[in-house]
DNA sequence: CTGAAAGCGCTTACAG
DNA sequence: CTGAAAGCGCTTACAG
């Protein structure tokens, strides 16, 4: 059972492989192949079940019709939530989806090993993470089409979607303050991404417009501490902090970290401690209720993100939505959905 | 930046397209190319920054170097777990892997897409669900190289590799036997797989083998039933069976069932009602202390999986370990671990 | 309206 | 020991 080419359609129609070529891709008119011509050569493909060897077609074309999708580990919400969106938009635009992860530990070698065996792909949608900047760098010198997601580099101009920390901090800490909490901690992590600094900037400046005071409290852990110190960490700087009555967790894994220190301290949410987290990864539901959670929309993350990577790819079929904010090259879009849970 | 190619490397090497794909596919010495110019080439490449253009290789060799990895669902502990293995394992023998997933809703479309216009990989690993029969029967056809995983189809003759449900069973059966429990019931869903007839068979034999009866003690779900329908009917299982000691749950989906319906009846465990699951999918973790499992080891299971396909490719180094058990073109391996955790 | 020809970047008999 | 040539299956100027 061998595969059919296209030469042995075009010798079963009678015709050139060129006219098949031309008929198969949608040309025949353009091409001023007659109809008469052009529908017998379907038929024929069609009852030889002829499909075209998307191998040739790649080395033909410089085209693979797929897409790169770069996320930091492939197990956990964030991924699961992402793959199912994307594989499906972009098959929309007739692009298929591999993906690669950085996993923590290979960080060094996998990315770039990934990148280069992969420049067969059309474009890439990465998800970055400290110490890719070079890679990516990479990629725009090589022209290829890149979207980054759910971070950036303010060095590097290159497209990217993110939701707006700042303005999701500033919802949560509205909301707490609004609530009458006046001691209200911050837990973040040293890494040297913008999104991390714009949370933090949001929780000084929410704090500074309602008169009050941040002198000590807010924790920094080290990216490089594991989970258990981390823990720790957080368990003293809570038992440690005169008066606390909230706390707020920049990232989800801090939140993690949060509700184990919480809980090894007997506390009882939100009673004795309100909890805000920032959710970076739409994984809301691990959290037990009583938690205050800034929501990000993956969906429409990945959405956005794609379509972005779309109009790189000249496939730009934005309809009539155009309310994505560009600025020069750079493109921030996103909302934040608020989920109230404190009942206090 | 353009790529290099062999060709370039042979012009400023001052050789011939061949030698240089000879040097670098290691048969310069087969060729009896001189040490001397093969080493020259070799450093030719290097500092070129010499990559083959792997889409070439594959229309030329009719070889990808990429597996198809074909799972229910991609979100999910099964899919994590394995996919990170199965990667791993895949890039020792130079493969590439790439996911579909049958994601039951589009059922019927998606795998048969996913296989046609995947032709392109080397060989395939597939957790095979009811209605895949006939795709997986043209692989056959196709001369493609396949493992099943997980489970497999008693009328078609492919390699696959699975857990020994009747042993997993009949071990968790004999536990909670043993602690004095005599009033078992059984949960199942009405899957026409083998696996399933094998949990049920051990569960009939080692009942019988106690001499304890069966009678309305065994519950078959609908596949089709939804989420809510299925906590009912095992809600009412729980409820209306007389002297109910303990519930045997054929999968991790029926345990996580019985998990809500135990805590909707206001039950403990294992005080009020001992609970046994079959773990598929190394999902463990989300079960709660007090609750038997029988847990599938996912990592030798996606390892011995691959072994076997690449033994289809003919790059079996099985090395010195050749203890899997091979019945006519069939192989079933597994082993259960037994986790205890019922303190009665 | 349609066909012959070149070429994408490789590998591999074949011929020296 | 090494090179010229064919060919994997397509697409696309180019020439009628």
């Amino acid at each position: 059972m061998k595969r059919v080419s296209l030469k042995d359609i075009a010798r079963i129609a009678g015709v050139s492989p060129s006219t098949v070529s031309f008929v198969l891709n949608g040309k025949a008119k353009q091409m001023r192949i007659s109809e008469t011509l052009a529908s017998r050569i379907m038929e024929v493909a069609k009852t030889e079940g002829y499909h075209p060897n998307p191998v040739a077609v790649s080395l033909r074309t410089g085209k693979s019709q797929i897409l790169g999708l770069i996320v930091e580990t492939i197990s956990g919400n964030f991924f699961a939530s992402l793959s199912r969106i994307i594989e499906d938009e972009a098959a929309r635009f007739g692009y298929k989806v591999v993906y690669t992860s950085t996993e923590n530990n290979r960080q060094k070698g996998k990315e770039l090993i990934g990148m280069l065996s992969q420049r067969q792909v059309d474009g890439y949608i990465i998800t970055p993470t400290p110490g890719m900047e070079q890679d990516i760098k990479e990629l725009i010198a090589d022209n290829k089409p890149v979207v980054l997601m759910d971070s950036y580099f303010p060095g590097i101009d290159v497209p990217h979607v993110l939701v707006n920390n700042y303005e999701g901090v500033m919802k949560g800490m509205a909301h707490v303050i609004e609530k009458g909490y006046r001691r209200i901690g911050f837990v973040t992590v040293d890494l040297d991404l913008v999104q991390m600094e714009d949370r933090l900037k949001a929780y000084q400046d929410s704090m500074s417009k309602a008169g009050l005071d941040t002198d000590n409290l807010v924790l920094t852990l080290k990216y490089e501490e594991d989970k258990e110190q981390g823990i720790e960490s957080v368990t003293s700087f809570i038992k440690n902090t005169p008066d606390l009555e909230a706390v707020f967790f920049a990232t989800n894994y801090l939140g993690l970290l949060g509700l184990e220190s919480i809980h090894r301290l007997g506390l009882k949410l939100p009673d004795d401690l309100a909890m805000i987290v920032f959710d970076d990864h739409d994984v809301f539901r691990l959290y037990p209720p009583g938690i205050t959670c800034i929501r990000q929309p993956a969906e429409e993350i990945a959405k956005t993100a794609l379509e972005l990577l779309m109009e790189q790819l000249g496939k730009g079929n934005n309809g009539g939505e155009s309310k994505i904010e560009i600025s020069p090259g750079l493109v921030i879009r996103g909302t934040t959905e608020y989920v109230q849970k404190v009942n206090k």
